[in-house]
RNA sequence: GCCCCGAUGGUGGAAUGGUAGACACGCAGGACUUAAAAUCCUGUGGCCGAUGAGGCCGUGCGGGUUCGAGUCCCGCUCGGGGCACCA
């Protein structure tokens, strides 16, 4: 008999079901510990061998912190809306609900097999009514709620219209966070019909409608965020993305930029993370203020050009103004002459995609205006001009030009010819602009002399004086565009009434997702919601056709498994008091600038709200790395490259084929193979060992059925390469094939076993038999090989078994403590070695040693246990302690100095105390030389350090 | 261009500033076996030396701090990730 991992992990698996083990309570007298993974989007895929990496890791914690006597809660769920069910929809016209039922069945399974601790009672799914409920819920807070800036938290819109009502907007447009709107008085408030006060209040709401420059996706047909736009093309898909300007619902996540920049300094995430969301909230400190326009009152802009810099001490440098074409003055700035010009550019930039514009930002392009700004100072004529490397969306829209010292201004002062004043002493200003924040002002009057920090502080103190303008901070955090025009998403519980749009009551929530004829847009354009039979109020008000993203559902999925059943409220106050925020969250760094920058300013404003009692949703994060997978590539003869070098030289390539054939591959290491060659991507299952099965690589695509092969030594060698685990490029590894073959235990164990969990890492199954061969040693010292029957034998431990044993708890309760699961993996491999030495199978040792392995190897570990005779599930056990008396064994240099210089080492034991060691030192040959007969004046010693004797 | 992270045997990787290469894979040799699988044992960074004893070199490159550096500091090279006309 051997090691049955099929038999010993169906019946835990059923054991565990059946006796709700992982079933978390909401009421406890233990402490308590949120363990939550970033729940999948299920594919149709299944799952591959990485998305367990942190599942894993974090089930062997979740599992650790139970062992520790702590209330686990660790729940696992799906984020079910997305475009691939809906691609796959529009595709087949199978309902996207169907596939996605599908999918997730299949990912359950596949999660079941591997021995996951989750308490599948607190399962949530993001398109189930009663979930997103309370998406459509929180959504109609942000609706009513307004950001002031002055008491730092979100308040009711009740609220502002009071305000509003007494004293108009004059105060709150500086104090609260809103869009740009024209100034009114109270009186003029009073006067607004309901349809103005809407639009007013639209300005400041925390998800408001507007018109906003968006990403459009044509392909996708619609919108995206811009956390879902790389490199000017889709996140999902990789379609082309354009610049749109349309009406649609955003966040105002910039409210938050600060609150989301500070959180970061206490939370327990990793630097790199810290500072990806830095980079992307992008906050910079400088000044706004305000150019005169030349003859500014007849062009009616008497209030002049506001610009923002965050160098305001090259004031005196400025030459030029830039605007961006999108820029609402370019109308009252551009001259007669100029006009024909300006609307050729304004024109050209708005037909460029986001992709074209990225790809050659080093391109100089812009237009003059024929207008001038005067210099607030000099009053020196500055000609303002237009240029799309001034973005629309950051500042104001417009800059003042200081070519000197920013290397934009200086490419496009060159390639214009306007004027380069340097202020800054430093660099050579004739090969490139010097934009170092250090050096001596010059040429720059009041400034001359101050060094450029002072130089800041004392310009802005001088704007301030004059009323030019003020100190300011930018982010570069933009508002999250919140509506997609897709099927398979949150419906808005909104509806609209002389255009404008009024929130559902909250007892018509959750309003459902209705059924539609076909998942395309309608034959005007209006997103497939509008095929919907009777998408209206029951008072006939239309409802919105949009759906929500698909960071809308996951933005506080980890508030509802604290109490996912609760049919009144998201969260009740008592459980989100008790489990109060998640304390170990694990998962993929791609999320970074996503769903982790949403979900923590989701739970900002449900906590200004007092809906929930912390301030940051996730204490501790780790990153799990990626799986990447390793390709195979077979080479598939190029005959037009072949043919033109056969025509040159027409003895050919030895090895290759001189008669023109039509699907000839060639094998890795013939020659000219790199040359004449493409590779393809093969599919991993066909290759073994980097040896292509020939027979089925031509069944595996009726095309390749007549393939040829050039063969070494009588075998095709396939090339391979790291490349991220993919449908596409063939090299996906199923986690169920693994345990299949090894089972879940030795899936868990390697994977852990791979590499630091937070590094990336290419699938490779090479090693995996070390960690079946663990397994099965650790099987064989606990059971009878011959009878299958429990052997571990009675009797007190040596010291030298309890040495093993106690050096083996110390270590792996400290990597587990600090994630560092690959070392604690050979913790146990060394102790077993060593065990085995000593031909110990005493279960005084090996009972602690069990306990130790349940998290990594869970069925195992509880099969070793009942065998035990131990009735309960091992999950309940305490953790074995550490005592530090058996582990002190090693030896150490201790290098001894005479007078501060180091002379000689002695090696001693690590386990003496000072007194002893100083003793020892004392007592040594080598001592006794360099003292030559005196007593000295002091010993010093430090463990582990140097033994200093003054003579 | 800017920011972050990394570089250690044939491979994955280990090492609170303290014996570099733990553990595992792979490879080589051996035991058991008719044979294979499984299992067990031995060896395995490089060079010199005789296959010994022993010695020298060795953590991407060049410096530095230290009694002592894979680890800390400075300057590079290469690789990975993020941001990118953000004024």
């Amino acid at each position: 008999m051997e090691y049955d991992f099929r038999k010993i992990e169906a019946f835990w698996r059923s054991y565990w079901k059946e006796h709700q083990t992982f079933k978390a309570e909401n009421h406890s007298s233990k402490p308590k510990y949120y363990v939550l993974d970033m729940f999948p989007y299920p594919s149709g895929a299944g799952l591959h061998v990485g998305h367990p990496l942190g599942y894993i890791a974090s089930d062997i914690y979740a599992r650790y912190k139970r062992l520790q006597g702590f209330n686990v809660l660790h729940p696992m769920g799906f984020d079910a809306y997305g475009l691939p069910a809906e691609q796959y929809a529009i595709q087949t016209g199978q309902h996207p609900a169907t596939t996605t039922r599908k999918n997730i069945a299949r990912y359950r399974q596949q999660l079941d097999l591997l021995g996951f601790s989750f308490d599948w009672d607190r399962e949530v799914r993001t398109c189930d009514p009663q979930y997103y409920h309370w998406t459509q819920w929180v959504f109609i807070r942000l609706f009513h709620s307004w950001y002031d800036k002055k008491a730092g938290k979100a308040r009711p819109m009740a609220e502002l219209e009071q305000i509003l009502a007494r004293e108009g907007n004059s105060r709150v447009l500086e104090e609260a966070s809103c869009s740009p709107h024209p100034v009114f008085k109270a009186e003029e408030w009073s006067n607004y019909t309901e349809k103005e006060r809407q639009q007013v209040l639209m300005n400041y709401r925390l998800a408001y409608l507007s018109d906003t420059m968006v990403n459009w996706c044509p392909k996708l047909g619609t919108v995206l965020a811009n956390d879902e736009v790389i490199n000017g093309l889709s996140q999902r898909g990789g379609h082309p993305v354009e610049r749109k300007l349309m009406k649609q619902w955003s966040l105002r996540i910039t409210a938050y930029a600060q609150r989301l920049l500070d959180g970061l300094d206490d939370l327990d995430w990793s630097d790199s993370l810290k500072e990806m969301q830095r980079n992307w909230i992008g906050r910079s400190t400088g000044a706004e203020l305000r150019f005169e326009i030349e003859h500014g009152a007849e062009n009616g802009m008497p209030e002049g050009l506001r610009i923002f810099t965050t160098r305001p001490d090259t004031l005196f440098g400025v030459s030029f103004m830039v605007l961006c074409p999108e820029h609402d003055k370019i109308g009252k700035l551009t001259t007669p002459g100029q006009k024909e010009a300006v609307e050729a550019y304004v024109k050209y930039a708005k037909n460029r995609t986001e992709r074209e514009r990225q790809a050659d930002v080093n391109k100089v392009s812009g237009v003059f205006t024929g207008s001038y700004a005067l210099h607030p100072f000099t009053g020196e004529r500055l000609p303002i001009w237009i240029s799309e490397y001034v973005l629309a969306g950051y500042g104001t829209g417009a800059i003042m030009a200081v070519a000197a010292h920013d290397s934009r201004d200086y490419r496009f002062a060159k390639h214009f010819n306007l004027p380069i004043k340097q202020v800054v002493a430093g660099g050579d200003i004739e090969k490139e602009a010097y934009e170092a924040k250090d050096g001596t002002l010059v040429n720059s009057d009041f400034l001359n002399g101050l060094k450029v920090k002072e130089a800041i502080g004392r310009m802005v103190q001088e704007i301030e004086k004059r009323g030019l303008g003020k100190a300011k901070v930018n982010y570069r955090l933009r508002d999250a565009i919140f509506s997609r025009q897709r099927y398979w998403g949150e419906p808005f519980p909104i509806y609209y009434k002389d255009g404008m749009p009024y929130t559902l009551p909250d007892d018509k929530l959750p309003l459902l997702l209705p059924e539609v004829d076909k998942y395309l847009p309608t034959a005007e354009g209006e997103p497939p919601l509008a095929r919907a039979k009777d998408w209206k109020t029951e008072e006939g008000y239309p409802l919105e056709t949009s759906t929500m993203p698909g960071f809308a559902g996951s933005s506080a999925y980890y508030l509802r498994y604290m109490d996912p059943h609760n049919g009144e409220a998201l969260v009740s106050p008592e459980a989100n008091r008790y489990w109060k925020q998640v304390d170990l969250y694990v998962g993929g760094a791609e999320h970074a600038t996503g769903h982790l920058i949403y979900s923590r300013f989701w739970n900002k404003f449900l906590f200004d709200l007092g809906l929930v009692c912390t301030e940051e949703p996730y204490r501790k994060l780790i990153n799990q790395g990626m799986i990447q997978g390793r390709s195979s590539f077979a080479y598939r003869l190029n005959w037009t490259r072949y043919k033109e070098y056969l025509e040159k030289h027409p003895e050919g390539i030895e090895g290759l084929p001189s008669e023109e054939g039509s699907l000839v591959f060639v094998s890795k290491n013939i020659p000219g193979r790199e040359i004449f060659c493409d590779p393809i991507h093969v599919d991993i299952h066909l290759v073994d060992n980097d040896i292509l099965d020939l027979e089925a690589f031509k069944a595996w695509m009726p095309d390749l059925a007549a393939s040829q092969f050039v063969l070494e030594d009588g075998r095709y060698v396939c090339g391979a390469e790291i490349e991220k685990m993919s449908k596409s490029m063939y090299n996906v590894e199923n986690p169920d094939e693994v345990v299949e073959k090894y089972g879940a235990d030795t899936l868990r164990m390697y994977e852990m076993f791979l590499g630091p969990i937070e590094q990336s890492k290419p699938w490779d199954t090479k090693g995996i038999e070390g960690v079946s061969r663990f397994l099965k040693k650790f099987w064989r010292s606990c059971f009878d090989e011959n009878t299958g029957q429990p052997a571990l034998e009675d009797g007190q431990a040596t010291a030298a078994e309890l040495k093993v044993l106690h050096k083996t708890i110390k270590r792996i309760l400290d990597d587990t403590e600090r994630f560092s699961f690959n070392t604690a993996v050979s913790g146990f491999m060394i102790a077993l070695n060593e065990l085995s030495e000593l031909k110990c199978r005493k279960k005084a040792v090996f009972e602690p040693l069990t306990i130790l392995l349940s998290p990594y190897a869970p069925h195992l570990a509880e099969e070793v246990w009942r065998s035990l005779g131990h009735g309960e599930s091992i999950s309940f056990a305490s953790l074995p302690v550490y005592e530090e008396k058996y582990t002190l064994d090693q030896s150490f240099n201790y290098p001894v100095s005479f007078n501060g210089k180091m002379r000689f080492t002695l090696e001693l034991p690590l386990d003496l105390n000072p007194a002893q060691i100083e003793q020892q030192v004392l007592a040594s040959e080598q001592a006794a030389k360099w003292l030559e007969g005196k007593t000295p004046k002091k010993v010093v010693v430090v463990p582990k350090r140097i033994v200093n004797i003054v003579l």
